[in-house]
DNA sequence: ATCGAATACTTCGATCTCGAAATCTTAGCA
DNA sequence: TGCTAAGATTTCGAGATCGAAGTATTCGAT
C-alpha cells in the first residue's frame, strides 16, 4: 500500500481498481456485498457507457439528452406519436426543459412539431427524415462501442447476464414506488 | 397490440415494457440481440436507481452530486487526501462545476478545504464530522433501495451475476479508448 | 539564480435545467 | 348552453454546468 507522494503521477488507476474500492468501502461502510458487487458493478458500467456515447454522439452534434429523443422517437415513430410531456417523462427531465430541447432539435430539422388534430391542448413530435437518419448513424456508432464491452463474454455467458438482469429488471415493478 | 387513443390514460408502462419494447427497437435497427439485452438492462437499471437516490437523498438536502463527492471522500478520506481536480475527474464533472459544489459543501460544513502543505498550488479536500454523518446516513437510506432491487435474486444468482458483470469491469480497462 | 512552461484552482460569460406561474384547450356538470 | 376544474405546454426567474481565460505556484533548463 504504496502511498505516492505526488497524486495522479502514478499510472492512472484502471476501471477495476475503481470498482474494487468502491465496494469495499460500502462492504466496510455495512453493507451487504453480495448487493454491492453488484449495484457498484451496474453504476460503474452504465457511467462508463455513458462517458463513451457523450464522445461517439459528439461527432454528430448530439448530447445525451438529444440522443435520448431521437432514440425515443425512433422506436415508436410507427404507430404513435408522443407528446413532450411523455418525451420529457421517457428522458428524465422536467417538461420545461423539453420545451427547450425540442426548440434546438426542431431549429436542426430533426423533429417536427404539430398540434393534435384530436385534442389541441397536446402537441405530437414526429422524427424527420434527418432525424431519422441521424438517428440510424448514432446506432452504428453506439453499436461499436457496446460490441466491444461485451467482447469478454461468450454467447452463453451473456444470455446468462441478460436472463438475471431481466430478473431484477421485473422486480423493479413489483417494488413499492421507495 | 393496442393503441390507446389518450395516451398515459391507460395503465402507465411497467419497467419491464419499457425494457422489452426498446431491445425489441435496437434489435430491429440491425443490433445484435445478446448486446442489446445486456446493454439495455444494465441502462434501465442504472436510471431506475438514480431516480431513487434522487428521492432517497433529497430527504438529506443531498443532489446526486453531491452525494457523489461524499461518497467519494468517504472512501478514501482515510490514508489519501483528494483535490478538487481529482473529484472532478471522479465525478465526471467539469473542474469549474466543483469548484462551485465545493462551495455549498464547504458553506453547509459538509467538507473542509486545505491548501496542501506541499504544494501550495493543490487544494485538499477533507471530510468534515458533520460531513461524515450525513455520509453514513445516506448509506443507510440506500441500502434500503439497493436490496429491495436485489431482492428477486438468491445468494447464488446474485455471486453469478456479480461475477459475469466483474467480467466486463475488467474488459473496460482493456478496450481501446474508443 | 532566473526565466518560461506546466500545473491547479478559480472567475467569467453563455447555455442548460428546474420549479412555479401563466396561457390555452378540453371535459364534466348543472 | 355556460361555467368551473383539470390537463398540456410554454414562459419566466433562479441555480447549475461548461469551456475558456485568468491567477498563482512549482518544476526544469539555461
Amino acid at each position: 500500500m504504496t502511498t505516492p507522494r505526488t497524486p495522479a503521477k502514478r499510472t492512472p488507476p484502471t476501471a477495476q481498481d475503481e470498482y474494487r474500492a468502491d465496494v469495499a468501502a460500502y462492504v466496510a461502510a455495512g453493507g451487504d456485498e453480495s448487493v454491492q458487487r453488484v449495484i457498484t458493478a451496474v453504476h460503474g458500467l452504465a457511467r462508463k457507457l455513458d462517458q463513451w456515447y457523450a464522445r461517439q454522439l459528439a461527432d454528430l452534434d448530439l448530447s445525451a439528452g438529444e440522443w435520448a429523443v431521437l432514440s425515443r422517437l425512433a422506436r415508436s415513430n410507427e404507430d404513435e406519436a408522443l407528446t413532450p410531456s411523455q418525451l420529457a417523462e421517457a428522458t428524465s427531465v422536467a417538461p420545461s426543459s423539453m420545451t427547450h430541447r425540442l426548440d434546438r432539435m426542431a431549429q436542426r430539422d430533426l423533429i417536427a412539431r404539430a398540434t393534435d388534430p384530436d385534442n389541441r391542448t397536446r402537441v405530437l413530435i414526429t422524427l424527420t427524415d434527418e432525424g431519422w437518419t441521424t438517428f440510424k448513424a448514432a446506432v452504428r456508432e453506439s453499436d461499436m462501442v457496446e460490441s466491444d464491452v461485451l467482447g469478454p463474454l461468450s454467447r452463453r455467458q451473456r444470455q446468462d447476464l441478460a436472463s438475471l438482469l431481466e430478473l431484477l429488471i421485473a422486480g423493479l415493478d413489483q417494488t413499492p414506488q421507495v
